[in-house]
RNA sequence: GCGGGUGUAGUUCAAUGGUAGAACUUCAGCCUUCCAAGCUGACUAUAGGGGUUCGAUUCCCCUCACCCGCUCCA
């Protein structure tokens, strides 16, 4: 796809969006915020529509997952006991290869620890004022035996012929500080934008050091003062975990279980770009699932395969859709085994969902902050155990995104005169449609707006989303239903009066059906189950 | 955050250092028996703020927003 094509189709979408009511840029009066985004009439229906799924499917109809709904703005111990506070308030680097995120500030004290970079200082020699000798024997030599397995995500390591010479020429065999062979070892060719050490823990590189204030920080109560500060939270993961405990003592069920959550998050993003899938506001659903550590694998699997089937079901099931799983040098720390979710968006390929096994990681973390016995007793076989977490953790934004590129369709369909003419329209899934169905009169005349009223009234009392219009001409009417993604138009016409039956208008086909008018209701509810 | 581009009705596009125009949409009415039909009419725009100028939508500066590349992520 070129450039021009991929910028025009996302184009047409914002404006399709913008014409009927899906996607409003917020606050446009005021000339808009970057990184915040509105849904419209449609738009929130097929939000809605979106988390009614995923919570049907993922709660309602199982019995191993419960639903939360936690508090936005949490115990700000709880955003230490996770890593985002601290770690996030005060310049930092991120690994580019590992994810880490360091405190600029405790690089000393991390290259100390550094395993990779002690092994390396031991292959050298190191004389009594710490200067280090290293010449390209020994670095070769250190490649071999440790830095394959201890610096993994260093350049060095990945690609040593082409970089050893480039690295050689440059250490030299004279004495020299570590950092600065340190330094050198992470030449040459890092990216602009880069901090010239490796990574401690992997050897990759590091982005330059950046001001990392991800969380929006608010104040509590009427004092702003360091005391009463608070955060919005930056993912619904927390409170789950912070609700584990009162979850499992309260409600009747035990690992393997889930808890899952919808909710808002925020993200103080340095860059908020492509339309609604990257915004500061936005929001999540997310199921925390916890087992036993030994069966996590093959829960990891069944979750993975189970969501990426979900957005296929839905209607993602073109070639667009990809399950990705990471490579273990990509994972972050906390994760074991992680994959994607991706679809290919007019910008690119990007992420809808990642499913994560972060095995005890968030758990521990809180037994240690909090001081709170995290473990599962199993009485059954007396065993007692931190369990292991797979979290699937998906964007809601970013399916109605994805949903709606999807959707749009352009093809030929025939006006009153038989000339084909282009028509734009939204192939949603009918669970997702905003309407269902459009119910129209033929014409304004003859007891027709009143037989159809008649079944709008029946549909909705039915609990249907439906659209009512008897305002100009139908074939109007039926294209303006093609731009909302209404999957059926039910017309009504001089037989229903005379036999009772309506025409049944699909939206993709453009095929028409006769159906009595006392079936719609049941017609639509069968449609909407898949039928 | 860095670099490049763009900003005119709801949408898509015109034009201009001196009066901003169209198509579609929307709304009202007439007419209409199945795919954006016809006729009549109506509403609506130079992103915001400064500067230059007799006069700025047009030229300059700042801000904001959006798009593209790098970056980042649910």
């Amino acid at each position: 796809m070129t450039t021009h094509e991929a910028t025009s189709s996302l184009d047409a979408l914002t404006s399709l969006s913008k014409r009927r009511g899906f996607i409003f840029q917020s606050s446009e009066i005021y000339g808009g915020i970057n990184g915040f985004w509105d849904y419209g009439p449609l738009g929130v229906e097929l939000k809605r529509n979106i988390k009614q799924a995923w919570w049907d499917d993922m709660v309602r109809d199982r019995e191993d997952v419960v639903g939360l709904d936690c508090s936005i703005i949490m115990n700000p111990r709880v955003w230490e006991a996770s890593g985002h506070v601290g770690g996030f308030s005060d310049p930092m680097l991120t690994c580019r290869q590992c994810r880490r995120h360091f405190r600029a500030d405790h690089m000393d004290d991390l290259i100390a620890q550094s395993d990779w970079i002690s092994s390396l200082a031991e292959v050298g020699d190191m004389d009594e004022h710490g200067m280090l000798t290293l010449d390209r024997g020994k670095l070769e030599r250190w490649i071999r035996k440790r830095g394959r397995k201890q610096a993994k995500g260093m350049a060095l390591v990945k690609e040593s012929e082409s970089h050893l010479d480039a690295v050689a020429r440059t250490i030299g065999e004279a004495p020299r500080a570590l950092r600065d062979v340190l330094v050198d070892l992470g030449m040459p060719g890092l990216p602009e934008d880069s901090d010239p050490m490796p990574c401690p823990f992997c050897g990759g590189d590091l982005t330059a050091p950046r001001q990392f204030n991800l969380m929006f920080k608010t104040h509590i109560g009427a004092m702003e003062d360091h005391s009463s500060e608070a955060y919005l939270r930056p993912e619904t993961a927390q409170g789950i975990f912070c609700n584990y405990r009162n979850v499992l003592d309260s409600y009747r069920i035990r690992p393997p279980f889930g808890i899952a959550q919808i909710g808002k998050s925020f993200r103080n993003e340095i860059n908020p770009r492509n339309y609604t899938f990257r915004s500061r506001e936005f929001e999540q659903m997310e199921i925390e699932f916890f087992c036993h550590p030994d069966e996590a694998d093959a829960w990891y699997t069944y979750w993975r395969d189970l969501r990426y089937n979900w957005y296929v079901k839905l209607g993602l099931h073109s070639e667009k859709l990809h399950l990705r799983d990471h490579d273990p040098d990509e994972l972050a720390h906390y994760a074991r085994a992680c994959a994607d979710v991706e679809y290919d968006f007019p910008f690119g390929t990007s992420e809808l969902e990642g499913i994560a096994n972060r095995t005890d990681y968030d758990l521990t973390k809180h037994q240690e902050h909090s001081g709170k016995d995290m473990r599962y007793f199993n009485d059954q076989t007396r065993e007692r155990y931190i369990p292991f977490v797979i979290e699937p953790s998906g964007g809601v934004d970013r399916a109605a995104l994805a949903f709606l590129t999807e959707a749009y369709t352009v093809d030929e369909a025939p006006n009153d005169k038989g000339e084909m003419q282009k028509r734009t329209l939204m192939k949603l899934h009918p669970r997702l449609a905003p309407t269902k169905a459009a119910i129209f009169p033929l014409v304004k005349k003859d007891g027709m707006p009143e037989a159809a009223t008649q079944i709008y009234e029946a549909c909705k009392k039915a609990g249907m989303a439906v659209f009512y219009d008897e305002k100009s001409a139908i074939g109007r009417r039926y294209r303006r239903q093609d731009e909302a993604g209404t999957p059926y138009c039910i017309t009504v016409d001089g037989n229903t009066v005379s036999e009772g039956t309506v025409t049944v208008r699909d939206r993709d086909s453009l095929a028409q059906e006769r159906i009595q008018a006392a079936e719609v209701p049941a017609f639509i509810a069968k449609k909407l189950q898949g039928e």
